[in-house]
DNA sequence: TAGTATTCCTACCGCTTTGATAGGGAAATC
DNA sequence: GATTTCCCTATCAAAGCGGTAGGAATACTA
């Protein structure tokens, strides 16, 4: 279960504009110097964001993007959906399409757990809640354990 | 976040062999044709669990396959690390080996906290739970709620 | 000891995805 | 009209994914 590249600068750019608020457009340039990320491939992402309604673009002199709603309102899941399509996928398809049988049956309500699991952090936690670095308590706990940053 | 093949069909031939039990060897064409996956791929699968100590092979006459482990000690995150590697990643990398700046500082944290929430499911569900569909209480209650079965 | 069944190994294949770059067209501002 | 910036299309190499082929090694059976 991997985040891609794009996932992740998608949301690194998303959170740039957060940032930088509604009134002040941000060029790719600038977000991609901020981030370090490469800015020809930035610049592909921000447009499917815009396509995807997340941000707004304008071109010439002061333009840039900025986000296409209050950063309250945009979870990191619309983020990811927007750029890499379904959160969670089983081979391709999302878990309601799938079929088991024999003692695998019940493999089909275990991937809707784990989809309802990472749902549930980041259909949750908003640009807003990142930005200002004061994540939700129940992800905080979350990340706050220990046993959490340990690799298996 | 995708599940692949790999460990669809991993976690499958490994819930067919927790239900045949410790003195019943199973033959990969008799675990491919139950579960309907391919033969000479999940050959392959089966071999890279074999090297992960899950299951153990004997060839010949009534050679076969069976775990390793009893299957109340075998977890699902137990069997996609083996033929997938890490669970979660994040560009290709554990998410402790990330570092963000500016207005992402706190997204490491949060892809911390997804990673726990999916070891919460994954992490804990054994294959013997799913083989008699007994999934713990926390899990099932998950995957009972309706909103969990619907696409965003 | 010969034969057969089955795992095991190596290599390969086509396809898609991923991450990234290049170059120029279109529009907004100055 | 010049400049700035977004926008579009095309291309690319590398890696991963899902799957296949053929045969070598080994264990049981007779």
């Amino acid at each position: 279960m991997r985040i891609s590249a794009r996932a992740d600068y998608a949301v690194r750019a998303a959170l740039e504009l957060a940032a930088a608020g509604d009134d002040c457009p941000l060029k790719t340039e600038r977000i991609a110097e901020a981030q370090g990320v490469p800015r020809k491939f930035l610049e592909g992402i921000l447009n499917d964001m815009r396509r995807g309604g997340l941000v707004v673009s304008r071109r010439g002199g002061q333009g840039g993007y900025k986000l296409g709603a209050p950063p309250e309102t945009i979870t990191v899941a619309d983020v990811i959906r927007v750029v890499d399509g379904p959160l969670v996928s089983v081979r391709g398809e999302r878990p309601p399409a799938l079929s088991y049988t024999g003692p695998a049956e019940s493999l089909l309500p275990l991937w809707i757990a784990v989809r309802a699991n990472v749902r549930a952090i980041l259909g949750e936690v908003t640009l807003a809640d990142i930005a200002r670095s004061e994540l939700p308590e129940r992800v905080y706990k979350l990340a706050e354990q220990p046993e959490s940053w340990t690799n298996p």
